[in-house]
DNA sequence: GCCGAACCGTAACGTACGGTACGGCACCGA
DNA sequence: TCGGTGCCGTACCGTACGTTACGGTTCGGC
C-alpha cells in the first residue's frame, strides 16, 4: 500500500491565471461542498467552460488539480531536530499538535477531506491518496525526524517511530476530525487548541518519555 | 407533497418487507458507494419505485431510513461495570477497543460514514448527526460508566470522564478511520486489531491508572 | 365471484449537469 | 492591415437520474 505521490511539481507548471482559477474553485468548494458544477466554477473564475476542459481535462481533473494546488500551498518549512533538550522537544511537539489541530479544523481542510472521502467511495481517482499524502503522511514525515532525534538524545524511548507517531496522531486528533467531517458543530478556539496541544504533548511524553533514572521498563 | 419526515424510533414501525428493502439498500450502499440510484434499489429489493417513494418520501428519506435501520441493528448490550479489579477493567477496555476497531474498519461503517460525510458537506439533512449519535456518542455512553466505576474503585484517576474518553478514543482509533475513509488500503487482521486493542488499553492505563502507592501526582 | 388496496414492473417526464461547438474580442507577430 | 491564437460567453447536446404515472397482478374481505 505505498502511496505513489502523484507528480507534485505540476503545481509549478501553472500560470497565474490557472492558479486564480483553482483558487476560485477552492473557494467554491469550501462554500458549496462537493456539488460544485463546472458552470459555477467558470462563472466564479470568469472563464469559459471550454478553457476549464482544455486545461484540466474533465471534472475530476479540475478537482484533482484543485486539491493539489491547495496542498502545494500548505507545504511548510521542515523542522530541524537540533537543539535537543526536554523543553525544546516539548515545544516542538506542542507546535506540531497545535498546527495539526488548526489544519484539520479549517474550513478548507474539512471541505477537501469531504470531497476526497466522497470520491474514495466512488473510487474513480486517487483524491483520497492526494489528501492523505499531503496530510497525515506529510505530518509523519516531518515529525519522525524530531522523534528520532529525541530518541537519539535519550529523551524518548520507543521501538518503532511509525507506531509512536500514530499514537501521537491519536492523542492530538482524537475525535475532532471525524466529528467535524460529520458536521458536528465543534468550535475550537485558539485557547482550546493550545490547551489540547499541551495536553497531547504531555500525554505523549508520559507514554514515550525516557525515564531519567533507569533504562527502558517495559511490562 | 406532505411527507412527514420519518422521525426516529420509526425503526420499530417497519414491516418485515420494509426492513428487507432497507437491507437491500444497505448492501447496495456498501457495494456501490453513494451513487446508488432509486432504480438500483428498487431492482435489488424487487420492489417498485412507486413503493419506495410512498414509504420513504424521497431519496434522502430512503438514505436516512437506511442509516437509521443499520444503527438500530448495531445497538449492543450495555456493559455493566461490576466486578471491578484491574484485570476485569483492562479486559473491558480491550474489549471496547477491539469492538470499536472492528466497527470502524467494517465495510458497512465505512460506506455509511462516507455517505454521511458527503451529506454533511451538502448539509441538507442530519445524516452526520445520526451516524455520530450511533457511533462515537453511543460508544461514549457505554464506556463512561466503566470509567466511572474504575474511578470509584480507585483504579483510575481522572478529572473529567469526557476528556478521558476522548483520549481513549484517540488511542484506539488513531489514524485508522480517516485513512480508511480516504480509501487507504489498510488491512486490519484479527491479530492486528487484538494487538492494537491491548496496546491502547495499556497506554490508557499508563495515562489514567491510579498510582497504587500514592495519591494523584500531577506535574 | 367481485372490489378495492397494496404493490410490482416499466414507461415516461423534467431537469441538472458534464461535455462540446461556435461566434466574438483582444492581443501579437509580420 | 491581416491572419492566427487564446480565451470569454453562451447556446447546445446527450445522458443520467429523481420523480411520476399507469397497467397488471395478488390478496383480503364480503
Amino acid at each position: 500500500m505505498l502511496h505513489s505521490v502523484p507528480d507534485i511539481e505540476t503545481a509549478e507548471a501553472l500560470t497565474e491565471r490557472q492558479k486564480a482559477v483553482l483558487d476560485a474553485a477552492l473557494r467554491l468548494l469550501v462554500e458549496e461542498g462537493d456539488q460544485l458544477t463546472m458552470t459555477a466554477v467558470a462563472r466564479r473564475a470568469s472563464c469559459s467552460k471550454e478553457t476549464l476542459y482544455k486545461w484540466f481535462g474533465d471534472r475530476d481533473g479540475l478537482l484533482t488539480a484543485t486539491v493539489q494546488w491547495q496542498a502545494s500551498k500548505v507545504r511548510v518549512a521542515p523542522v530541524d531536530g537540533k537543539g535537543l533538550d526536554i523543553a525544546s522537544l516539548t515545544a516542538s511537539l506542542e507546535r506540531f499538535a497545535s498546527d495539526w489541530l488548526r489544519v484539520i479544523s479549517s474550513d478548507t481542510s474539512i471541505a477537501l477531506n469531504r470531497v476526497a472521502v466522497g470520491h474514495a467511495g466512488s473510487g474513480k481517482d486517487n483524491l483520497g491518496a492526494v489528501v492523505l499524502d499531503n496530510g497525515r503522511f506529510a505530518l509523519a514525515k516531518r515529525l519522525k525526524p524530531v522523534l528520532e532525534a529525541g530518541r537519539q538524545s535519550g529523551l524518548l524511548d520507543f521501538a518503532d517511530a511509525e507506531m509512536a507517531f500514530r499514537t501521537f496522531f491519536g492523542l492530538v486528533a482524537r475525535d475532532v476530525q471525524i466529528r467535524l467531517l460529520l458536521g458536528d458543530r465543534l468550535e475550537l478556539t485558539e485557547a482550546t487548541i493550545d490547551g489540547d496541544a499541551v495536553r497531547a504533548a504531555q500525554q505523549f511524553l508520559a507514554l514515550f518519555g525516557a525515564k531519567p533514572g533507569r533504562e527502558a521498563s517495559e511490562s
